[in-house]
DNA sequence: TTTAAATATGTTATATTATAACAAAGCGTA
DNA sequence: TACGCTTTGTTATAATATAACATATTTAAA
């Protein structure tokens, strides 16, 4: 029997506790850094639990910063369409929840016939804030 | 001044050769390996020339694997849009080049009122062979 | 043409990110 | 209980990437 999909175990509540507190994307040996003192000391521990949430659509990783965030968006328990702005200047991520364009990209098929099951989209750019 | 855009330096030709002849996104550590007999020893000349191949647009990086591909674009002189389609079976990387989806992606912009000057987008699936 | 600045290279060491491999504990259930 | 499965703990190491500094080469101005 596979996990019950909305059962967590010890270290992976730990780690998603972390990553929901924190504002940015968390690296996943700050993360270890972190949780030591919760008894979680060597980085499989920590890596099992991330690519678990990630399964369970818990949290993404960031690719172009190898970073991890909790998903925003209530409703999503498998994590096959993320899309994410990213500041270049202060370094903010913020998730795009956005019906048009992930029906947009769920849908889209290129020249190969290839179907897609899952996408990663990465906008980069400056915010509101350090675009002054 | 800048370098002219279209000179590359001895290194930089070197690793744009051998990512260009290669069939699938070359990782950094092979191409050291295999550019070792052309005089070049040491990760940070692989990872300088890479850097600068990639402002140059030449070539891309496939974040989620962290391996490099040579820019099949012609005209792509500066990598400000890309995005690939990736076989999770037999890790096949195609390059999509679509003027309707960089059109989308170009002019899309989010509620926040960022504006994106880059993105980067992964499709993962299975491609036509992997599928039957 | 000398000199200064910028660019490119070479080199060593080390930082950062991630996984392999194996042992042991805990849990559900036949 | 005893078996299978998942989770955990642990050590070691693999894979990816950069810091820091020395040297050489090119460029372009004085």
């Amino acid at each position: 029997m596979t996990q019950k999909i909305d059962f967590l175990s010890k270290n992976q509540q730990i780690v998603l506790e972390i990553i929901e507190k924190a504002k940015e994307p968390l690296k996943a040996y700050s993360i270890l850094f972190s949780v030591q003192k919760k008894g979680i000391k060597a980085p499989p521990q920590v890596y099992r639990a991330l690519d678990r949430l990630i399964k369970l659509g818990k949290i993404h990783k960031i690719e172009s910063k190898n970073a991890f965030v909790a998903c925003k968006n209530d409703s999503c328990t498998i994590s096959n369409a993320t899309a994410f702005s990213i500041c270049d200047s202060c370094e903010m991520v913020t998730e795009i929840s956005n019906p048009k364009l992930s029906k947009y990209l769920a849908n889209f098929q290129d020249e190969t016939g290839m179907r897609y099951n899952k996408y990663n989209l990465e906008f980069f750019g400056l915010c509101k804030k350090c675009k002054k």
